[in-house]
RNA sequence: GGUCCCAUCGUCUAGUGGCCUAGGACGUUGGCCUCUCACGCCGAAAACACGGGUUCGAACCCCGUUGGGACCA
C-alpha cells in the first residue's frame, strides 16, 4: 500500500465544470497510479453560496466520468462535509489562542473596507495592519473575529510538483482571519486542518490558489504538522484567453452529457488538456492509470476546444461497443419522441452499427436515427426536389424489383445495379430517390443498409407512398 | 496597484543543450475512395513572442522587455 493520499475539494456552489472535473481526475490518476486513496471533501463552509443540488451534482458527475473515491478512515460519512467538522476547526482555533498565535480583532468589516480603500488611494498595498494583535484581553460585549498571527520573517518557499521552485516573501502574507465573528471558520484554515487531519500527503489543485499556499504554509508550521507535497495545476480558458466560463458556452460536465457525449471522451479531451505522454492521443482509463504522472503536467494554462472534443467523442463511438452505444443512446431517442420500450434493441444496435461513422454525438445519432422508427416520416426540402416527375418510373421499377429481392446486402445490391442497367442510369441516380423516399432525407447510411434495417415491409410502403400520389388515372392510359 | 504564475503552428501538445530542415493531434485545405453523407487513406499551408547574455552549440539555461492569466480586495 502506498502513502499516496490526495483528495478533490470541491465548492458546492454550481455544478461540476469542466475545470474541476480535470483536477478531480488529476487526483483521482495520481491515486489510483501510485495505489493510493482518493478522498472527496466538500468544502461548504460558505453555507450562503452552498447546496444540496450542487453536491449532487458534483456526486452525479463524478460518478459519470468513472471517478470513485474511497472511504475516509476518520468519518463513516462519505463524502466528507466541512460543515459537519465545526467543532474541529473550532478546536484548532482555540488551540491557536491558547499558544498565542492567533489573536482576537475587534475591527469591523467597514471599518477594514475603510481603511483599504485609505490604502489603495495612497498607493498602497492594501493588507490588515495588524492593530489588534496588541489587545492582551477579550473585549468584553464585543463580537471578535479570530486572526492568524503570521509571521512575516524571511522566505516561503514552495517545491511545486507543477510549477517548480516558487518563492514569497514572507512579508506580504498578512493576519488572516480563521474564525469569523459569526463564528464560522474560514476556507484558507478549514483546507489546512483538513488536509493534516486526513493525512492528504499531496494537495494536487487549480494554480487559482497558488497565492493561498504560502498562509496556508504558515499554519501548517503553526499547528506543528508535516507539509503536503503541492501540485498547481493551471488553468482552463476559454478562446478569449480569459478564465473559462458559463459566458464561453457549456461548462457543466453534465451538459455534455445530455449533449451526447461518452465519459470516456470527456475524461482522455480532459487529460489531454495539459498532461501529455509523447504523440499519443488516444488513452483509455487503465492506460491513463499506467501512465500518468505529474512530471508530465505542463504548467502553461490550456484553451478548451470543443473541436477536439468533439473529434474524441466521434472516435469512441467509432470505436464502442454497439451494445452498449444502443442502451445509451436510448434516452436521447426519446427526447425525440421515441419511447424507449417500442425500440427492439437487437435493431437499434444495427443503426448504431449503421450511423456510427457519420455522427460525432449521441444526439447527432438519435437524430439521424428517427426515420427508423417513426411512421410518417418527415420530408426535407433536399429530398423533396429529388422526388421529380422523372424519379417516378425509377421509384416504380426499384419497388417492382425489391418486391421479390431478398433483404440482405448482396441481393439488394444486385437488384439496384441491375435496375440502374436496366434503365441506363447510374447508381447514384437510382440510390438518391430511393434514399429520398425512404428516409425523408438526402444523407443516410449505405441505402442497402439503410433498407435492410428498415425491413421489406415498411421499405416498400414508403415507397409506394411516394409512388402511388404521382401516378395520376391520367399518366396511366 | 502589489504578489505570483505562464509563453512552441489558430488550438492541444512533443521537445529537458547537439538527434530540430522543430514532430504528432484537432481544425483548415487539395486529392483519392464512393449510391448520398461520412469514415478511411495520401498530400499541403501553419509555430519556437521580442531583446540581451551563457556556451563550440540554444526552442531548451540566465536576465530583461512585451503580452496573457491568477490571487489579494
Amino acid at each position: 500500500m502506498s502513502d499516496v493520499r490526495v483528495r478533490f475539494a470541491p465548492s458546492p456552489t454550481g455544478y461540476l465544470h469542466i475545470g474541476g472535473a480535470r483536477t478531480a481526475l488529476f487526483n483521482w490518476l495520481f491515486a489510483r497510479h501510485h495505489g493510493g486513496k482518493f478522498f472527496l471533501r466538500i468544502e461548504d463552509t460558505d453555507r450562503s453560496r452552498s447546496t444540496d443540488e450542487a453536491i449532487d451534482a458534483i456526486i452525479d458527475g463524478m460518478r459519470w466520468l468513472g471517478l470513485d473515491w474511497d472511504q475516509w478512515e476518520g468519518s463513516d460519512k462519505n463524502p466528507i462535509r466541512q460543515t459537519d467538522r465545526f467543532d474541529l476547526y473550532r478546536q484548532k482555533v482555540q488551540e491557536l489562542l491558547d499558544r498565542g498565535l492567533a489573536y482576537r480583532c475587534y475591527c469591523t468589516a467597514e471599518e477594514l473596507e475603510a481603511r483599504r480603500k485609505e490604502a489603495m488611494a495612497h498607493g498602497k498595498i492594501p493588507r490588515y495592519d495588524g492593530r489588534c494583535r496588541q489587545l492582551t484581553a477579550p473585549v468584553a460585549g464585543k463580537e471578535a473575529a479570530i486572526r492568524f498571527k503570521a509571521s512575516s520573517e524571511g522566505e516561503i518557499v514552495i517545491d511545486d510538483m507543477v510549477k517548480g521552485k516558487v518563492v514569497f516573501d514572507a512579508s506580504t502574507v498578512d493576519d488572516l482571519i480563521i474564525l469569523r465573528s459569526d463564528g464560522t471558520p474560514t476556507y484558507n484554515f478549514c483546507v489546512v486542518v483538513d488536509d493534516v487531519d486526513m493525512q492528504i500527503s499531496h494537495v494536487i489543485r487549480g494554480d487559482d490558489h497558488l497565492n493561498n499556499t504560502p498562509r496556508q504554509i504558515q499554519m501548517y508550521q503553526a499547528l506543528g504538522y508535516p507539509l503536503p507535497r503541492f501540485g498547481h495545476v493551471s488553468m482552463i480558458l476559454g478562446p478569449d484567453k480569459a478564465r473559462l466560463s458559463k459566458r464561453h458556452g457549456a461548462t457543466a460536465i453534465q451538459q455534455y452529457r445530455e449533449e451526447g457525449y461518452l465519459p470516456e471522451a470527456m475524461v482522455n479531451y480532459l487529460v489531454r488538456l495539459g498532461w501529455s505522454h509523447k504523440d499519443q492521443e488516444i488513452f483509455s482509463l487503465p492506460e491513463l492509470i499506467e501512465k500518468f504522472s505529474m512530471e508530465q503536467v505542463g504548467a502553461s494554462a490550456a484553451v478548451f476546444n470543443p473541436e477536439k472534443l468533439l473529434w474524441l467523442n466521434a472516435h469512441y463511438i467509432k470505436t464502442g461497443d454497439p451494445k452498449r452505444l444502443a442502451q445509451l443512446l436510448l434516452p436521447h431517442l426519446e427526447r425525440l419522441g421515441v419511447p424507449a420500450g417500442a425500440v427492439d434493441l437487437a435493431r437499434l444496435e444495427q443503426i448504431v452499427v449503421a450511423l456510427r461513422e457519420r455522427t460525432r454525438t449521441l444526439k447527432e445519432m438519435a437524430e439521424s436515427a428517427v426515420y427508423f422508427f417513426v411512421d410518417e416520416i418527415a420530408m426535407d426540402e433536399k429530398a423533396q426536389k429529388l422526388l421529380t416527375p422523372e424519379a417516378l418510373p425509377i421509384l416504380k421499377a426499384v419497388r417492382d424489383r425489391l418486391a421479390e429481392t431478398p433483404f440482405e446486402h448482396a441481393p439488394l445490391e444486385e437488384a439496384f445495379r441491375s435496375v440502374s442497367e436496366a434503365l441506363g442510369l447510374k447508381l447514384a441516380q437510382i440510390a438518391q430517390p430511393v434514399r429520398a423516399a425512404v428516409t425523408g432525407k438526402t444523407v443516410s447510411p449505405g441505402i442497402f443498409d439503410v433498407l435492410m434495417i428498415l425491413g421489406r415491409e415498411r421499405a416498400l410502403k414508403r415507397l409506394d407512398n411516394q409512388i402511388a400520389p404521382r401516378s395520376s388515372p391520367a399518366a396511366e392510359k
